[in-house]
DNA sequence: ACAAGAGAGTTGACGCGACAACTCACCTGA
DNA sequence: TCAGGTGAGTTGTCGCGTCAACTCTCTTGT
């Protein structure tokens, strides 16, 4: 039993350092850009996100089903942002499908105006934020890394979804 | 007002495409960790937080403040971290100085017992997990940009400070 | 000496997120 | 036909995190 420790070796100080460091600057970045919607906007990340999906939805309607799975999200978190979101007058719950219950979901008005203004200014933050100072050298290796951990810690056969970019 | 408007330019697909990419690989990693430490020892990353800088403190005690500074925390967020760990017995706040009032943090037996396993466990699973997969390229090029990232956010005159490495 | 203020901490309210338990409509099958 | 399962959503509970408001002690000014 003593014998079987060899894995967990603890990290070297100039780990430290860069683990540090890149959880640091990554915190950062995604509370400047939590931030600047907020403040320009009026709306959180999450609500963002979920806006800006129904948005691409054709008709502007999903399924919660739908939304969850293009979200990556579990089924009761897009409820309960659902939830809040109806509250805020930014969503509304449809009836869906000629079965009884099966609810569907649909931007309102307020919803539809709250979106457009944030892509826009949501881009600007991202690209000021993070591409204009990302160097091509920079660009090649994160995109690789990317592609790296996400194959590692979450297989999928096919190509990614494409909507979470909200975020 | 019309032309006014460059600045915000909507980003180009293959720039949607990286920043998908690595927001959802950077969440991907984050919740591995979270989950090995609940998983392994049965704690959160804040308690984490909280356990190894308390250990690292000379005498195992600080002020909230301090803790606060050390954290990077805001005070109320430390405040509430610390009642919840007080609930589950990790640490305990006591006396402190001289004068009436101000309240010291310490850890418990139960505190001190969970952060020497979970050092370890963590630091292997951040190996694993970050360091393993990770070419020295790929650590030049993150070592550099978070640097930019940190200064950029949030210029200190001095260096960091080394504790949240934590998280 | 006493009112005013400054620092340190706490508290409350609320949104976000995870997990588990529940409801409801719809199959399916003996 | 009706018991049981299944898939879709919802709800409750709790930890995390932020903001604003509050308390308490110590200091300062007149």
């Amino acid at each position: 039993m003593i014998s079987a420790m060899a894995e967990t070796r603890t990290l070297e100080p100039e780990e430290w350092e860069l683990w540090d460091s890149w959880m640091r600057a990554q915190r950062l970045l995604v509370r400047e850009l939590e931030r600047g919607l907020q403040r320009d906007c009026g709306i959180s990340k999450a609500e963002f996100s979920v806006l800006v999906t129904l948005w691409q939805a054709p008709g502007r309607e999903m399924r919660v089903g739908e939304l969850s799975e293009s979200l990556d999200w579990a089924k009761s978190r897009v409820s309960h942002q659902l939830t809040r979101m109806e509250n805020r007058g930014f969503v509304e719950r449809t009836p869906y499908g000629a079965d009884g219950r099966r609810a569907g979901i649909g931007l309102t008005d307020q919803g539809r105006r709250a979106v457009q203004s944030a892509i826009l200014v949501h881009a600007g933050n991202i690209r000021r934020y993070f591409f204009d100072s990302l160097t091509p050298q920079q660009a090649a290796e994160f995109r690789a890394w990317s592609g790296q951990m996400i194959e590692r810690i979450e297989p999928r056969p096919s190509e990614s979804t494409g909507d979470d970019a909200a975020q």
